[in-house]
DNA sequence: TTTACATATTCCTATATAGGAATCTATAGT
DNA sequence: ACTATAGATTCCTATATAGGAATATGTAAA
C-alpha cells in the first residue's frame, strides 16, 4: 500500500512544509491566491493545489470576491492536532525534571 | 517530485496514523518490538520500519535488553508540532468568540 | 555449536504525490 | 461579443512510500 492520501486527514495535509507556511500566512487574514504566490515564491499551479488539499481537509475556508478568491485559515481545524500534541507535555516535563535531577547531583557531588 | 520523504521531519513522520499509536503507546513507558506487535496488531516488520522513521527523526530512543530491543517515546521532539498548532490558539478563540457574539444577538432580537 | 527467539532488512508492487507546462473556466471591463 | 485577468484543472514524470513475504542478523539457552 502507499502513503495515504495528503487529504486524507489534516496530520497528511500539514505534512508538506508549504502547505503549512500558507496556514501561517492565511491564519490572521484572508488572502487572494495571487496574494499567497507572490509570498510564497510559489507557481500558482502548486499553490492552488496546494489549497485544494487544505480545502479538503477544512483547515482554509473560500469565498469569492469578484474573480479573486480570498481563501483563510480555519484555525478550528487544527485543534485534533493541537490536543494530540499536547497529550506529551506531562511527558516532557518528566524528562527535563529527570535532566534538572542530574544536573543538581552532579553540583552534589563537586562539593 | 513526490512527497517529501516520511523521515525527512517530525511532521512528516507523525503523518502516519500507526506511528502516532506507537509514540501513545510508548509515551508512559519502554516497551519492547513484541509488545508494540501485540498491541498493534500489525505486522513485525511493519513496526520495525515505523520504528526506524520514528528512530531518524529523533521521536524514540531504543536500548537493547538482552535479545529485545525496549523503545521509549522521546516527547520532548514532539515540541515543535505543540509550538506550532499553539500559534495559532488565538485565532480559533477569534473564531469561538464570533460564534459567540452572534448567538448572543440572536437572542436579543428574539426579545 | 546447534537451536530457538527477537528484530531488522531486503525485495516486490500498487499507489499517491509535488512540481512544471499547458489548458480550461469564470468573472470583469470595454 | 471580445479581451484580459484570476484561479482551477489536467497531463506528465520522478520519487517515496506501506505492507506482505522472505531472509538476514544478533543474542541467549541447551
Amino acid at each position: 500500500m502507499a502513503r495515504a492520501a495528503t487529504s486524507s486527514d489534516i496530520f497528511n495535509a500539514v505534512a508538506e512544509e508549504q502547505r503549512r507556511t500558507i496556514l501561517d500566512f492565511l491564519a490572521a487574514d484572508e488572502r487572494s491566491v495571487g496574494e499567497i504566490v507572490e509570498a510564497l515564491e510559489c507557481a500558482q499551479p502548486s499553490v492552488s493545489k496546494h489549497l485544494k488539499v487544505l480545502r479538503d481537509v477544512g483547515l482554509v475556508r473560500v469565498r469569492r470576491d469578484g474573480r479573486r478568491m480570498l481563501y483563510r485559515t480555519n484555525a478550528v481545524a487544527l485543534k485534533p492536532l493541537h490536543h494530540w500534541a499536547r497529550t506529551f507535555e506531562q511527558y516532557w516535563h518528566q524528562q527535563l525534571d529527570r535532566v534538572k535531577e542530574r544536573a543538581e547531583r552532579k553540583e552534589e557531588k563537586k562539593k
